[in-house]
RNA sequence: GGCCACGUGGCGGAGUGGUUACGCAACGGUCUGCAAAACCGUGUACUCCGGUUCAAUUCCGGACGUGGCCUCCA
């Protein structure tokens, strides 16, 4: 099958070409880790998972490496630290915020059915050079001012936009229009209102690191650019992230990483996904629609239940990457409703081979809407196959329903104690009592479904009313 | 104001210059003591206005609408 990706760069879906076949590379923006991760969060950790699955199932799993960065060097985390913290000294605060909140994250997305990254590195572990060798912030600092890209002014270090004569080919913006437009605050020691902070110097009370140019901490786009040269090289072949990354993040990256190595491109494709809305409106803590990932899962703030992560990675990905996706509970309903029907389809049945319009779908750009239509295809060996490569139905039927069940809290030995009352019931064709029980069933969440076994007689299966 | 994405049936959501998306819901049927479940079957669409064309939901232009970015928010 052939891969097709959509590249916010050129604005054109081409064949992916990798760079190296036997090691192909992605890079992918991670969470700043100063509280629960948002289920908007979530979307490009797996939107990007299920392209990591692909590119395993294409390559082998030991040719692709996948780097998802830790944001732990951020004002808002020095601030989080200081409030929940007040006794301990900053460093040690600081390190108990990203510390928790690094692991909360860990444990979401994991119930999510995302893979871990190859790497997942600490922004902090690659601001000073390091034994290894491998790329760090300062180390391309210096490179940048070597080349004439950035300079020193007014306490900070500065990249200088204007050394760049394709600056702002990623966002279409060209440097021009940001002078008309006036929006950015101009300091006096800048030498274009578009220059942007690569180090800037911390105060007593602030997290820093010694270096050439003081006791410091770097700006926010260089960490990534960093990361991916010390676990990727200069150039790779994927960059992903979520839309609102494009500017300032992206394109910062781009010069940076481009000026200082200077190479003709940081990354081959670059992969944007489109925002998340919660039932039509813009999700922010004002409106009370804001949850977090941990919330969904343990709690029943949404919809007033909880939720499987399976159903919630289903949810994400009914929706293509690129678009925007309505977030509700209708549509989380039908998630689980798909996975309920996909787990009786396939029963017992051992995965057998991906389908190959499975694949195809897929191929063309993460075609997720078509990928589901293809599976309601499939037999029940190459669903279980197919959904597998997409982290989905990586369970039993049985786990399944055990878990649905334990999630609503309902006494399996009653439910079956009564089930078994009204079969009897049946059988004497007492309906009063049957129906009554049925009735007393249904109060506690369960429904019924009458079927008959192998030999003719009949056998009452249950699961839980959404 | 600048830049970008998008507007498909009751809902979610693909795709296509002329032929069935798919799922949910709805409706009809089979089954059932009655239901539910399951199975079979059915219907409804392409924001508006121009243009190109034998033919446009699909291409071009415009209008309207929605969302995003332009102040470290995925």
């Amino acid at each position: 099958m052939e891969l097709r990706l959509y590249d916010t760069l050129t604005k054109d879906k081409r064949v992916f070409t990798p760079i190296d076949p036997s090691d192909v590379r992605m890079y992918v923006c991670g969470p700043t880790v100063y509280d629960f991760a948002h289920i908007g969060n979530a979307r490009p950790v797996i939107v990007f998972d299920v392209l990591f699955r692909l590119l395993r199932h294409l390559y082998g799993a030991d040719h692709v490496t996948y780097v998802r960065n830790i944001t732990d060097v951020d004002d808002k985390i020095n601030d989080r630290a200081a409030r929940d913290f007040p006794g301990l000294p900053l460093n040690e605060a600081i390190r108990k915020v990203t510390e928790a909140t690094a692991s909360q994250f860990q444990a979401d997305v994991t119930a999510l059915g995302c893979l871990s990254p190859t790497h997942q590195p600490r922004a902090t572990e690659f601001v000073l050079p390091r034994p290894d060798g491998r790329a760090d912030m300062v180390t391309l600092i210096k490179q940048l001012i070597a080349r004439g890209h950035a300079y020193e002014a007014g306490g900070e270090v500065l990249f200088d936009v204007q050394s760049m004569p394709d600056y702002g080919v990623l966002s279409g913006r060209r440097l021009e229009e940001q002078k008309a437009g006036a929006r950015i605050a101009v300091d006096a020691h800048k030498k274009n209102p578009a220059d942007f902070v690569l180090w800037k110097l911390s105060s007593e009370n602030e997290p820093g690191w010694d270096s050439p140019w003081g006791r410091g901490r770097p700006g926010w786009h260089i960490e990534c650019s960093a990361m991916s040269a010390a676990y990727l090289g200069d150039v790779f072949d994927i960059h992903g992230g979520g839309l609102d990354l494009i500017f300032p993040h992206h394109e910062n990256e781009i010069a940076q990483s481009r000026c200082a190595h200077g190479t003709h491109a940081m990354a081959n494709y670059w992969m944007h996904n489109g925002f998340l809305q919660v039932e039509g409106e813009k999700m922010s803590k004002s409106l009370g629609n804001f949850f977090t990932i941990n919330e969904l899962l343990t709690t029943e703030k949404f919809g007033g239940r909880k939720w499987s992560g399976e159903a919630l990675r289903l949810a994400m990905l009914k929706t293509h990457y690129r678009s925007p996706i309505d977030w509700t509970v209708q549509g989380l309903q039908d998630a689980e409703k798909m996975l309920d029907r996909w787990y009786d389809v396939v029963g017992d049945a051992p995965a057998s081979e991906v389908s190959a319009d499975v694949l195809d779908a897929l191929g063309d750009d993460m075609n997720m809407p078509k990928v589901i239509a293809e599976l309601h295809r499939q037999s029940p060996e190459s669903l279980k196959a197919s959904a597998n490569l997409l982290g989905l139905l990586t369970q039993t039927g049985a786990q399944w329903r055990a878990n649905q069940t334990q999630d609503r809290s309902v006494d399996e030995g009653a439910v079956e104690a009564l089930i078994r009352a009204r079969t009897e019931a049946r059988a004497r064709k007492d309906f009063k009592e049957s129906d009554r029980i049925r009735d007393e069933l249904a109060a506690m969440g369960v429904v019924l479904k009458d079927g008959k076994g192998a030999d003719g007689k009949p056998v009452t299966t249950w699961e839980i009313a959404r």
